[in-house]
RNA sequence: GGAGGAAUGGCAGAGUGGUCGAAUGCGGCAGUCUUGAAAACUGUUGAGGGUCACACCUCCGGGGGUUCGAAUCCCUCUUCCUCCGCCA
């Protein structure tokens, strides 16, 4: 959520900055700025109310105190008026807050002054590639194929247990989606990330804490009996670990890593680019969440980025980064890079990773603040970014690493998965 | 799931209707002393809103109620503890 001081202070920069998402904010943020004037106003109303309630309060205490009965009696009788004022002032201040809160809900983080604008993932931009596109014998064929040749992955197995989208991981495939993790987790701890462990339903508070809710409801499972949502990502559970906290800033830089599965319901997507491990209900994932001050967070970033780009190298896979323009950009996002890899048999690219800086756009709904050293209290900038999305590495490795007689993984995969040839 | 008990500031822990945003201790910060540190002593130390700054308002797990007035009384929800049941 945009903090009510940059709506304020920054308008016109504001609605420069929303129009790369094709958003014609003007309107809107005139709607909240007159909105938080009226409730500021109304505030200031109760307060004065209040205070003078308070004060008649006092006295009566006094005078019964000293056996003035009659006069307490008379001024009881004068407090009727302020609380009758006093209640409909609540109200109606109330209902300011919550359309308040609605609207700054319904806004977009700003993207950073490096994000291009544009309509669709056509306009996003590609800032590095690396890796050769291996050359593929005659009978390539794509990762639905060899999971069913080499029996790594049951999708029928999935849809009959539960549904489409729920693969069964066998043998190997389970093997591999297990070394995977490890590998994954051992990077991540080592570059300095605590591993965590979080629960895989979060309530409806950390939904809203890290912009889930109230806009993206339909894409997550639902336990109404509970109330509780399946996680889509590790993000939300680990943000939410920091929701309404005050940090010393010498605690920071925070550094979470965490594998979980992830749940998404992806309604109405089905055809050929959902087929086999490109988009599924339930994934797993290792993610990394970073909490920094303001003035580091883009270097964290950058550091994120060229982090995940490691993993890549050591993976050998050909992989591209793109800057996300404004119209293919999260909802809470400023600035996103997108890691593609390709997969050479169904050759199209495939989205692994998406790292991001939020700066204090999650921080501001989560209440996460920290404190400086002179004192001054403010909003956190939180990151995170995908290390790696499993589903889609796994076709990746499967395709572009297929000989004729097997697939032939990558060195540092050997001692993770235990063998090194799937065949 | 059943029966009881509890929830107060960073922590511990007082406070059962009226100057209580809250005693006290620990911790934190600043100072005195010291070559330096420790100890000791003195002062200071919750959060949000509001203001140029004050004033002022709100917050004692969440929500609602009683009252002129609630940390304190009532209702409700949540969480934790003890006992019983169930269970990986």
């Amino acid at each position: 959520m945009l903090t009510l001081h940059r709506i304020r202070e920054e308008k016109d920069k504001l609605v420069q900055a929303l129009g790369k998402r094709q958003l014609e904010a003007g309107p809107l943020l005139d709607k909240v700025i007159g909105l938080d004037e009226s409730r500021r106003a109304l505030q200031t109303e109760l307060d004065a109310t209040l205070a003078e309630a308070n004060k008649l309060s006092k006295e009566i205490g006094q005078l019964f105190k000293s056996g003035e009965v009659e006069k307490a009696n008379t001024l009881k009788a004068q407090t009727a008026d302020l609380k009758e004022k006093s209640k409909e002032l609540g109200e109606q201040l109330q209902t300011a807050e919550s359309q308040l809160q609605e609207e700054l809900y319904q806004l977009p983080n700003a993207p950073h002054s490096s994000v291009p604008a544009g309509n669709s993932e056509e306009d996003n931009e590609e800032v590095f590639q690396k890796g050769e596109v291996p050359e593929l014998h005659g009978e390539a064929l794509p990762h639905w194929e060899l999971a069913k040749k080499y029996d790594l992955i049951d999708f029928e197995l999935g849809v009959k247990v539960t549904g489409a989208g729920f693969p069964v991981y066998k043998g190997k495939g389970a093997r591999l989606q297990r070394g995977l993790i490890n590998y994954f987790l051992d990077r991540n701890t080592a570059a300095g990330y605590t591993e965590i462990q979080p629960p895989h339903l979060v309530n409806e508070a950390s939904g809203l804490g890290t912009g889930q809710l109230p806009d993206k409801e339909g894409q997550m499972y639902h336990v109404t009996a509970d109330d509780l949502y399946l996680i889509p990502t590790a993000e939300v559970p680990i943000t939410n670990i920091l929701r309404g906290e005050l940090l010393q800033e010498s605690e920071l830089p925070i550094a979470y890593t965490g594998y979980t599965p992830c749940f998404r319901r992806e309604a109405g997507s089905y055809g050929a680019h959902v087929r086999g491990l490109n988009r599924l209900h339930q994934f797993d994932k290792v993610e990394l969440v970073r909490v920094e001050r303001t003035e580091d967070s883009y270097a964290a970033l950058d550091g994120m980025v060229e982090h995940v780009k490691g993993l890549l190298e050591e993976l050998q896979l050909p992989y591209r980064i793109l800057r996300l323009c404004g119209g293919d950009l999260g909802f809470t996002s400023a600035l996103t890079y997108d890691f593609e890899v390709y997969s050479t048999a169904q050759e199209r690219w495939l989205e692994i990773s998406s790292v991001s800086n939020f700066e204090d756009f999650q921080s501001n709904r989560l209440k996460l603040r920290y404190k400086s050293a002179d004192g001054k209290k403010q909003l956190a900038h939180t990151l995170n970014g995908s290390s790696l999305a499993l589903p889609r590495v796994v076709a990746a490795l499967l395709e572009n690493f297929q000989k004729e007689d097997g697939i032939e993984l990558p060195e540092v995969l050997h001692s993770y998965c235990g063998f090194s040839k799937i065949d």
